[in-house]
Parts: structure tokens; C-alpha cells; sequence
DNA sequence: AAAAAAATCCCCTGAAAGGGTGAGCGATCC
DNA sequence: GGATCGCTCACCCTTTCAGGGGATTTTTTT
């Protein structure tokens, strides 16, 4: 069996750096190119085809989720391991929805990420240890809503301090509706007042 | 000149590996250690009396920004140059405060990291050209209130979802005094409503 | 001991948020 | 072609918030 080729996606050298430093040391596999963006990624893709992309969540532009979801629509039988460092399990959700296969926290060693990548490539799905560990940062991922497009507009006027009448002006929206949107996310977040809702959605990281 | 003798110090293996690759090409200079966390260079710090420690702020236990404070008291001629992701800015005027000589974003390049490492061997100080380039954010982070301990403590708990009766009946204090203290906090983050005042501490990392 | 800062308390008013319910309309999915 | 979903709008009612005063008592700093 040929080695499998693999395409790292991140915008920070130091990371690039350091997976192929450590993809080197791994015989049954092949670094064949790298990509600093969304962008650079796709364009090697076309050129390389290779059998996995290991990529950052965090990219500048198009995010990680993005190119996952437009790299899978593509080319369904590539496959994707996004990465992303402690702080940010919450787009974790949002990455296996768009496709992803496995998922590394950045703080992985290099038995892990072989181990995460043999899986993946077995057809298995790999989610780090340190994602399964922790019961309660799992169940707020689970709880995490699915927020419509304009509901998250919304959510982003409320955090910029913008009141309801304010929020419907500048929507030309009514004052009715931009209220029901309102209720609608308090009640997905299951919270009942704006100031909770902020936060739970500042820790998720849609804000 | 010998080479200057530096230590590495961050949790991810990716970043250590990363930071070794790049420092290999760089001639005027030697990693002599590296270290998972702040137990562990304090240690190599005894074995090896390096010129400088590159360190992550992140760390478990002991933070960065205690590492080094810690390491500024028993050896101030060893420079230290604090590493955060880009997310995390807001340490930064706490790691200067402890003593340290630069600062950079885990995202720099080969070049940059060799420019700071420079600088700061020198005597100057080194921050990433992004902490200093965003006037806005610089701002922001210049802004960040100063706030009481009871005004803390009553931001979480109004993060929480607590209303002004519900941490009145908490605290064991007056509704009017609750109000004050929520007045307080509005006025001091110069924001008018609970909401933004939520995600302005939320993004200044009080919360 | 005097001054400053923090914490406490009180009253007022209009605006905004929160809670409940129902319903029309267009796009998309099956 | 029916069902679902997202977005829109409407009405009613209660509670909370925001912002404006002013004031006293601890605690800390100088």
C-alpha cells in the first residue's frame, strides 16, 4: 500500500512546524503539501489529491468548519481531521456536522494524532481523549443550539448593546419580530434574560 | 560570542516541536531544553542557566505569567519572552508586569520570532506586530476597568442570569444597593445595558 | 486623624425585556 | 402536494432595567 498523503491546513507556522516535524518521525505516511488558508488549501487539493486533510479550525476568512464542509462536498471520500487548541472544543459540534472525521486538540502528542489518523483513515471517527473526558463541557457542546442565520444576526445586535427598537430600525424589521427572535434564542439557550444569554454564547463561541 | 542558549517552555508538543524546527535554522542560537510546564523549567532553568525562556502563558498549574515572575526573582538576567494564541492578548499587559522582555503570537513567523529573540537579547523589549498594530483593540485593552471586588462578584453572578432581586436576596443585601453596583459597572465599561456589558467582560477575559 | 474609595441604602419614572399565544408566507425537503 | 422550517408580524400583560437624583457607613489609604 502506498503511503498516504496528507495536507496540513493552519495559518500558524509554529503549528505547521511542529506537525511535520512530528508527521515526519511516521513511516506510513506522507506530509505532501501544506496551506496557510482556506484558500491555498483548495488549490492544493486539486494537485495533490491526497487522502487527508488535517486543518485548523481557526482560519483566517474561511474557517476550518467552511473548508471542511466545501472540501467534503468536492471530494466526499477525503478525509478530515480538524484541530484546534483547547480554548475552542465548542466548534467541535459544528465541524462533525460539516463533515469532519476526527478531531485533535493542538495540545496532542504524537502517539495520538498517529492514532487519530490511522483511525480516520480505517474509516473510523476519532475525537481526542481530552474531548471525551470532560462530562460537563460535553453536555454544554450537546446543548449547544442550532441558531438560525437570522437569529445570530440578532444575537450579535444584542451584544452590541442594541435595544429591540434599536435592533428592528436598523434590520427594517418590526419591533414584534425582532422580539420573537429574541424569546426564540433565550428559549435555545434556555435561559430567560439577555445578560445569561450573552455569556452562554460568548463560552460557545458564536460571539 | 557563544550562542545564545535558549529554553522552550509550552504544553502542546506541536508548539515545542514547531519552535524547534524553526529555531534549528537560525544559527546564532541553541535550544538547550525544553519543558511541558513550569515545574519542569524551573528545573532545566537550574541545570542549564540559558539567556532566555520563550514560554507559553497557558500553562496547567502554573501559569506563564507566574513562571515568570518566579524566574525574574531568582535569575533577572535570563530574558523571558511570553507566547500566547491570538485569542488571549489580554495577558499580555499582566505578562509585561512580571517582568517579561516580549511577547509574541503563536502565529509569528520564522522571521519574526528571530527578530524578537534579537531584540530582546539586546536589552529592548519585543512585542508582536499585531498586539501593536490594532489601535482598537490596543484601546480596548488600555480601557479595561478597574473594578471592586463586589462589583466581580456581582458581574458573574448578573452573567449568570441573576436578577437584581435574586442577587439582592444572595449577597444579603439591598435591592438599591445591587442597582448601584450594576450602575457602577455600566458607567465603568461606558456601555448602557447588561448585554454588551456581559460580552465587553467576556471578550476582556474578566468573565 | 483626615481624605479617598468602596459599599451600603433609598426614591422616582419611563423604557425595555420577558412570557404567552397565534398566525401568515415563502422556500425546501420528501 | 403535504410537511417542515425559517422568518415575519401581532397583541396582551407583568417584571425588570436604565438613569436620574441623594445619602450614610465602612474600609482603606495617605
Amino acid at each position: 500500500m502506498d503511503k498516504i498523503k496528507i495536507i496540513v491546513v493552519d495559518d500558524h507556522p509554529m503549528v505547521i512546524e511542529g506537525m511535520r516535524a512530528m508527521l515526519q518521525q511516521i513511516d506510513f505516511l506522507e506530509l505532501c503539501a501544506t496551506a496557510n488558508n482556506a484558500y491555498m488549501a483548495l488549490e492544493k487539493l486539486r494537485e495533490q489529491q491526497p487522502d487527508l486533510v488535517i486543518t485548523d479550525i481557526n482560519l483566517p476568512e474561511i474557517s476550518g468548519i467552511e473548508l471542511t464542509a466545501r472540501l467534503k462536498k468536492e471530494y466526499p471520500a477525503i478525509k478530515v481531521i480538524g484541530m484546534s487548541t483547547f480554548n475552542e472544543r465548542s466548534y467541535i459540534s459544528q465541524m462533525i456536522q460539516s463533515g469532519a472525521d476526527g478531531f485533535l486538540v493542538k495540545s496532542a502528542s504524537k502517539e495520538e494524532i498517529e492514532k487519530a489518523i490511522s483511525l480516520v483513515i480505517e474509516g473510523q471517527m476519532y475525537l481526542s481523549v481530552d474531548v471525551n473526558m470532560n462530562n460537563q463541557e460535553k453536555k454544554e457542546l450537546k446543548n449547544q443550539p442550532v441558531l438560525t442565520r437570522r437569529e445570530k444576526e440578532i444575537l450579535h445586535l444584542i451584544a452590541d448593546g442594541l435595544t429591540n427598537p434599536q435592533i428592528a430600525e436598523k434590520l427594517f424589521i418590526s419591533l414584534n419580530t425582532v422580539d420573537t427572535h429574541r424569546k426564540n434564542l433565550l428559549a435555545k439557550f434556555e435561559t430567560n434574560n439577555s445578560a445569561s444569554l450573552i455569556k452562554l454564547a460568548s463560552k460557545s463561541g458564536i460571539i
